[in-house]
DNA sequence: TATTGTTATACTCTATAACTATA
DNA sequence: TATAGTTATAGAGTATAACAATA
């Protein structure tokens, strides 16, 4: 942390959270205050993909995932981690294939299905954007006190069982 | 907060921070976290949106921000509260002004300028949205104990004041 | 010269739905 | 019947850039 009092300068800017008046309750300022957040943080991580690697959130985050995977996915899996439907997934699947940073391998035990690798090109890229995404996340949060992080961790954990429990995902 | 133990359940369910293996650092999984509370939210708040009231995030946004605002709002005011650029304002109020939500006012004293008001039927429109819509936050976040919602307020600030001080603006 | 707002463009993402081929 | 994946469609949001009018 550094010495500017925080709150001090918290209102100061405007922002979505802005818009709410001393007659809303916490809840909804909650809300805003977070959805503020990854807004700006997003929004900051969409532009340096773009302009330093040429790509798209949604194309980074389905390469993070078969990262994770080398065993490769179905598109059906991806479809559920990145909750977004089946037709979205075919189309950015083409776009990466297309550049030569994925593969569709069909899969001997189901004909319907196939399985979505990485290619050795793709991983390379990959590795290269994520450590730069990595770096400047780092960056971001090393300017949040260590009490604040934690605290931030373990309620957005509560959060995120609550919405995963009690929201339809699509698909 | 239910019976479910939290941290039994919290990692069933497939989503964008399972992409992270343990050789990650902390702050990207917080990162990760946070990114998929949002989505998960943002995206259930655009489906009702549009099937309970006809309209879109962005929209309900911008008649947010001149509720608050009764003297009205410039364009360029709209654009630096809802961190898009000023062309897109444009878009947005075009289709509120044909539905007769908002309605653009010259100024005297800047020619170029024009302010942005909710009219009556606008007003009567965004109460309606946005009842329903705190009370679904209401009911989302009363799942969630009060100490980590107090713990994520606070948290949020801070990081708020650091992504607010160090990202860049678009405009 | 800088700012306000508009227009035009091009692209990505998204949901939806109809379709096929399998299972 | 249900599932995996594709295709087609239509709409929204976005950044970018060029532009007019005004400051």
């Amino acid at each position: 942390m550094n010495d500017i009092p925080a709150n001090a300068m918290l209102n100061a800017m405007p922002d979505l959270e802005t818009r709410t008046g001393p007659e809303d309750h916490q809840n909804l300022r909650l809300w805003l205050r977070l959805l503020t957040c990854c807004t700006l943080i997003e929004s900051d991580i969409r532009t340096r993909l773009r302009q330093e690697h040429g790509t798209t959130l949604p194309r980074f985050d389905l390469m993070a995932q078969l990262e994770r995977a080398p065993q490769g996915m179905k598109m059906s899996e991806l479809s559920r981690h990145m909750m977004v439907t089946n037709g979205n997934i075919t189309g950015i699947t083409d776009q990466l294939e297309k550049e030569g940073l994925v593969v569709r391998n069909k899969v001997a035990t189901d004909r319907r299905s196939s399985i979505i690798k990485l290619t050795p090109k793709g991983r390379r890229a990959f590795k290269k954007m994520a450590d730069s995404h990595e770096a400047w996340i780092q960056e971001l949060f090393s300017h949040v006190s260590d009490k604040s992080r934690k605290a931030m961790f373990e309620a957005l954990g509560e959060l995120k069982l609550v919405a995963q429990t009690r929201l339809t995902p699509r698909g």
